[in-house]
DNA sequence: TGTGGCCGAGTTTTT
DNA sequence: CTCGGCCACA
């Protein structure tokens, strides 16, 4: 085979069916001297990558075969000599998406594909476009990019220069709103008078321009600017986007369902170039609406597009039939949607099922015992997920897990970048490369402690603010000044000092041993030395983690530039581990089997959803639960809880409507595996037997409605159940607790020490018992734990 | 400058 | 209930 595009079955997961060597449709193909990338993809999928010319639409339902489509299409239009690699424009959304498709792209193409610099996020592929031509939109092509903190910060400062009350009207909802404007790609001029009015009684429109204005004298960028801005850049200078326009020879465009409009826009004006626009998405899975994301995009596409092609793919590679049915027969309670059904030739495997809990507390219960059945059965940990609507449903299983010694790891906890010691010393690092940061330096100003108070920080804000200059610059000119106290200034300007001797160094020194002279030389790394509290010591950790991770970088600003649009946590494995997350989080993944906690009335769908977005937000509401019995390949369990602690209240709750939406063929409702279950199906509308057909007089049924009664009477008898039911709910503890305290065996650790948890904090050994302790932590209370789940401390 | 207490909010989240 | 932010006070 001289063929360099050939690859081994690259996909075995979306379910390629290899011909047979040999086999006709081989033969055929051999005669036809077709490239055997292509071998293995269905019709559907085969056609949407050979339609390069004019606009298509791929709506590829959940677990078609969607990412490798986008893939061969890109290496087929280079082996096909349609375009080189810096000729294809692909957009993803986020940066792990781009990473994965990068890699797959490789794979398939090897070094023809080459770098692909266009493929990426859109809000990377903007800023390259903008760096390159940023004197066209004021600014320098060195612009900071602005993450949502230090959007509000600077809005701050805007309300209080105008005088406005943070209190009636607080900057976090301003930046919220111009964020939004921004998607619908609005600039100040643009935003209709009502909206803009609405804001500070009538400032809202003002304060959005002031807000720009500032953001130019920052040389900065906030997220939405990174399109807007880019696309005013395309509106004002015909010859820039003519450039791109012929660049781009082909489009690709993943998750077209989750453009909002500026990104719409953005597209669209590239793609009256060439018109080879190739967007691929699942109407079905936009999830995203409630930040901008209109599906409206997708559903208009042939509108939009004119002569566009439109390709299903609907044969699924993920999911046995009772699975595939269950979302089916869910989803079809959808109006506004384009319109696809999943099949697979595939077994019809086990029926999803459906359990009833008294609370959330069995229900994590329940679930624990499930998954260490499974994991008896020999199951891998890494192919079972719980997936919630709401986070705080995860602190209850995360409880129950640490307790059981069942590994877990949470998706989509607090960012790397996020974490305070590394923001500060990014804000560092900005400061000494684009000294106009001045959100940067507010931060650090005075951390470590060094004297400078608000009053210092108000006279350089008044400077600047005068002046219309950065604060560093103020900073540099009241120190030549009597305006500071002698301490200030001198300490003031010891510091700006520090900074231009750091900037100096930027182009001699490796941006590793800068940062690291940085943050020793300011002070910053000896406060959390000399910080003797538990977190103190990974706060150094992630300090070297940062200056390790700068050196893959070829300089400093490819550095910042990488960290404000990507940096990732930096995952630490060990062995497989069950997954918790959001169902937002869980799109695009895929799971043996799928835990989904929680479908009641109020929490999924979730109230605030119906509230503000009435049918449109239970449609919403409608797809998150359809992506969540998607993402299971061969085992989906739903559960509702009758009682669930709703802001510290306990209230009874009605089980979800998408339960009655199912369909009764393909469902089983079973027990909760935890054996001190309650029937909690009082008041359910999932108790109505009508709904449903004859095949819910199954034995596990009829259990599950003789409880209903029974809980019925309990629930009459008992008068108030939800207070009953709190004192119940703190007898398991006190029993556990107990009963560790009575045996105490060899351990690391002995009865008094002091010790970490990652979740709980400090506390000291109140027990011990074989590999489990009873620990009164500091601010959690008593709780058993594993031993290997703290540290000494 | 640091801390305690009070008040308010409380879905999902990328870039 | 629980957390975070902000203000007032030491």
């Amino acid at each position: 085979m001289t063929d360099p595009f050939f690859i081994d079955d690259l996909d075995a997961d979306q379910g390629a069916h290899s011909p047979r060597p040999g086999g006709i449709a081989a033969r055929a193909r051999a005669a036809a001297g077709g490239p055997r990338y292509l071998d293995g993809l269905n019709p559907e999928q085969r056609e949407a990558i050979e339609a390069m010319d004019g606009p298509v639409l791929v709506l590829a339902g959940a677990g078609t075969g969607k990412t490798r489509v986008l893939t061969t299409k890109i290496a087929h239009l280079i082996a096909q000599g349609r375009a080189r690699a810096h000729e294809i424009l692909a957009v993803t959304f986020t940066n792990k998406a781009a990473r994965e498709m990068k890699e797959r792209v490789a794979l398939l193409a090897g070094p023809v594909a080459e770098g692909m610099p266009w493929l990426g996020t859109f809000h990377a592929i903007s800023t390259k476009i903008l760096r390159r031509h940023a004197e066209l939109v004021g600014l320098k092509s060195s612009f900071t990019i602005l993450d949502t903190d230090d959007q509000i910060r600077l809005m701050k400062q805007v309300l209080q220069a105008e005088n406005i009350d943070d209190k009636r009207w607080p900057a976090r909802a301003l930046a919220f709103q111009i964020d939004a404007w921004k998607n619908r790609g609005l600039d100040p001029a643009h935003v209709p008078a009502g909206e803009a009015g609405a804001f500070a009684n009538g400032k809202g429109g003002q304060l959005y321009a002031l807000y720009q204005e500032r953001l130019k004298i920052l040389n900065a960028a906030d997220f939405g600017d990174l399109l807007l801005e880019c696309l005013r850049l395309f509106k004002e200078n015909p010859d820039v986007l003519a450039q791109y326009q012929s660049r781009f020879r082909y489009m690709l465009v993943d998750e077209y369902q989750d453009t909002n409009i500026v990104q719409y826009l953005w597209l669209r004006l590239l793609a009256q170039g060439r018109h080879n626009v190739c967007c691929v998405g699942d109407d079905d899975q936009s999830i995203y609406g409630w930040r901008g994301a209109e599906v409206d995009n997708i559903l208009r596409f042939e509108a939009d597009f004119p002569g566009a092609k439109v390709i299903r793919l609907e044969r699924n590679y993920r999911s046995t039939g009772h699975i595939l049915a269950v979302a089916a027969s869910l989803i079809a309670h959808n109006e506004g949607r384009l319109g696809k059904t999943l099949f697979t030739d595939g077994e019809l495997g086990a029926k999803p099922t459906v359990a009833g809990v008294w609370d959330s507390e069995e229900e994590a219960r329940s679930v624990g015992e499930e998954i260490e059945q499974l994991q008896r059965k020999g199951h891998a940990l890494d192919e079972v997920a719980i997936l919630v609507r709401a986070s705080f449903q995860m602190r209850e299983f995360e409880e129950r897990f640490i307790t059981l010694g069942l590994p877990y790891r949470v998706i989509g906890g607090p960012r790397f970048y996020e974490r305070a010691e590394i923001r500060d010393a990014l804000a560092y690092l900005r400061c000494a490369a684009q000294p106009a940061d001045d959100l940067a330096f507010e931060r650090i100003f005075n951390l470590p402690k060094r004297g400078l108070g608000d009053a210092t920080l108000q006279l350089l804000h008044d400077c600047a603010r005068r002046q219309r200059i950065p604060l560093m610059q103020a900073a540099a000119a009241m120190v030549e000044t009597e305006e500071l106290k002698p301490k200030q200034r001198q300490t003031l300007r010891g510091l700006l000092s520090d900074f231009s001797r750091w900037s100096s160094l930027i182009d001699s020194k490796p941006q590793g041993e800068l940062a690291e002279m940085i943050l020793e030389e300011s002070g910053y790394t000896d406060l959390w030395r000399k910080d003797r509290t538990a977190e103190a010591a990974g706060r150094l950790e992630n300090l070297k983690e940062l200056v390790r991770s700068m050196e893959e970088f070829p300089d400093l600003g490819a550095f910042l530039e990488h960290i404000s649009l990507v940096m990732e946590a930096a995952g630490v494995d060990g062995g497989p581990r069950v997954s918790i997350m959001t169902l937002h989080a869980a799109k695009g993944l895929e799971f043996e089997t799928v835990f989904l906690p929680g479908w009641e009335e109020g929490l999924f769908p979730h109230q605030r959803s119906l509230d503000e977005s009435g049918r449109a937000g239970l449609e919403e509401e409608r797809r998150l639960a359809y992506v969540g019995v998607t993402r299971a390949k061969r085992r989906a369990k739903i559960y509702f809880a009758t009682n669930r602690r709703i802001h510290g209240l306990w209230q009874t709750t009605i089980p979800s409507r998408f339960l009655d939406e199912l369909p009764a063929d393909h469902v089983e409702v079973v027990e909760a595996a935890s054996g001190a279950a309650y029937g909690g199906y009082a008041q359910s509308r999932f108790a109505n037997m009508d709904t449903y057909g004859s095949s819910y007089a199954t034995p596990g049924w009829q259990r599950a409605r003789r409880r209903a009664e029974e809980s019925k009477h309990e629930a009459q008898g008992r008068g108030q159940q939800g207070k009953t039911y709190q004192q119940n709910r703190r007898g398991p503890l006190q029993i556990e607790g107990e009963l560790i305290a009575k045996s105490s065996t060899a351990s690391g650790f002995v009865k008094g020490a002091r010790v970490f948890h990652q979740k709980f904090g400090n506390g000291t050994v109140a027990g011990v018992d074989g590999n489990k302790l009873t620990v009164d932590f500091d601010k959690a209370g008593r709780k058993l734990v594993l031993e290997s789940f703290v540290q000494a401390g």
